[in-house]
RNA sequence: GGCGAGGUUCCCGAGUGGUCAAAGGGGGCAGACUGUAAAUCUGUUGGCGGAUGCCUUCGGUGGUUCAAAUCCACCCCUCGCCA
């Protein structure tokens, strides 16, 4: 099987050095790639999907992942594909992040240490905290141009709104990863986002430069959908994270159900491990067919980050919700004490403690504009309380909006 | 360091003493239409137990005023030119 071949079969491929010999390389004995993944929240969100996906097919075909938590240059900031200075974040915090983060990554990746190619997490604040400066400046900094450096389009584009020196010496250290990365661990191979060109390509020249050793890049594409958002944090309706208690499983599963037509199969490719071929029949389904695509998709993706049950679960609740079919009960519920309805409680009540409403402001503006529902009948007052008699086996289905859903059970 | 421009609600961007919770656009949300899609049209878009009311918001802190996003002082930050 041709690993390349594959993963650009899959869309995942965007840019590479030395195709050939990557190739050659990848077809013959399992060698050592990393991936570096900055430290900027406690979770990893739809954004860093693919490169996982990357490393997570590189691992099946045998080769040796390094998963590279940016303890330390998330304490500089990339200036890559940002307008702005990140804000900095302690050391503290940052650590916290990466154990969360690693327990995230092994729904993708194999971390066992007694497998020969499991993945190994490394955090580069071990070997760049320790650098000395002027060290540094004479070892690495001389390599490094200032007049190539602003032609890269990173730095390019920050020229534009400014671009502090701090940032400016991110391309050194992500460089000086990969030689670190390299010599300790002989990885060969880097594997970043698009925006990542420029700094995998300064670290290929360094090795070269200090190793006289040749070594490998490509990047995978920054996926936008159809409309143009890219697939990073703001999504309608918030993030989509993959720690399960900022979206849940079912938010999770709803959200590959609702992707545009356009990119159901795309992100087929991208998303899961559905082999091509098959991918590619789902390609032929039109109109609402296509609906299918996306449920099989929103499974699979389900499946892959939160695992198979979490995945049954948010299928069932969809079609009890959706098409009647299968019971509610993995419906995202919440208890309430039966007492409450006695004491006065009302739709207002309900829709914000659930959180399906924000304030008590939206719920009147929803209920304005007939966006409220309790057992599939609109609420045109949201004040009124609520009454026994409207239970459906102690239990009340609200709905915000088309899709929004949650069950009360009283107790 | 000098000079100039600027920091406004999720984003962009108007507003230069009361009529400002703040134009317009984007985005979001809702309704209609649909297929839990797209496109389109319409509405909506700080919070508050229901309010010609209160609270939070216009970089920060103080001040002037019956009244400040708007005026004054100091400070912080960003950009540009010069050094």
């Amino acid at each position: 099987m041709e690993t390349l071949q594959s993963l650009i079969d899959r869309s995942l491929v965007y840019q590479m050095t030395n195709e050939e010999k990557l190739n050659e390389l990848l077809k013959a004995d399992p060698l050592s790639f990393y991936i570096g993944f900055d430290a900027t929240a406690s979770s990893l969100h739809l954004g860093h999907l693919v490169p996982l996906m990357i490393a997570s097919h590189l691992q099946r075909a045998g080769h040796k992942p390094h998963i590279l938590i940016g303890g330390a240059t998330a304490l500089v900031g990339d200036p890559s594909g940002r307008s702005t200075e990140r804000s900095l974040e302690s050391r503290d915090t940052i650590d916290q992040w990466a154990v969360s983060l690693k327990t995230q990554m092994k729904r993708f990746l194999d971390f066992n240490d007694e497998s020969a190619n499991g993945a190994l997490l490394l955090n580069n604040a071990d070997w760049l905290n320790k650098l000395n400066y002027i060290n540094f400046l004479r070892d690495i900094g001389k390599h490094f141009s200032v007049n190539r450096m602003l032609t890269a389009e990173s730095v390019k584009q920050r020229l534009e709104t400014g671009l502090s020196f701090l940032e400016f010496n991110y391309m050194l250290l992500q460089s000086y990863d990969f030689l670190h990365l390299f010599r300790d661990k002989n990885c060969i191979l880097q594997v970043g986002g698009a925006d990542q060109w420029g700094n995998i390509v300064a670290g290929i020249d360094l090795i070269r430069r200090k190793e006289s050793s040749e070594v490998y890049g490509f990047t995978c594409p920054l996926v936008t959908t159809s409309t143009g958002e890219k697939m990073s944090k703001s999504q309608p309706g918030g993030a989509i994270w993959l720690d399960p208690d900022l979206t849940s499983p079912y938010q999770y599963y709803q959200f590959w159900i609702n992707v545009d037509d356009r990119d159901a199969a795309y992100f087929m490719k991208l998303y899961t491990y559905l082999p091509v071929n098959e991918i590619a029949e789902y390609e032929k389904l039109t109109g609402a067919d296509t609906r299918r695509t996306k449920e099989k998709l929103a499974f699979e993706a389900t499946a892959i980050a939160h695992g198979f049950e979490e995945a049954k679960k948010a299928q069932n609740a969809a079609k009890a919700l959706f098409s009647g079919k299968g019971n509610q009960q993995n419906v995202p519920s919440t208890e309430v004490p039966l007492s409450r309805i006695n004491e006065g409680i009302s739709a207002i009540d309900l829709f914000t403690e659930t959180g399906l409403c924000p304030s008590r402001g939206e719920v009147k503006r929803l209920g304005k504009q007939g966006g409220l529902y309790i057992q599939d009948e609109r609420v045109s007052s949201p004040e009124e309380r609520i009454t026994e008699d409207m239970l459906d086996n102690n239990s009340l289905l609200l709905r915000a909006g088309k899709k929004r859903y949650h069950r009360i059970n009283f107790v």
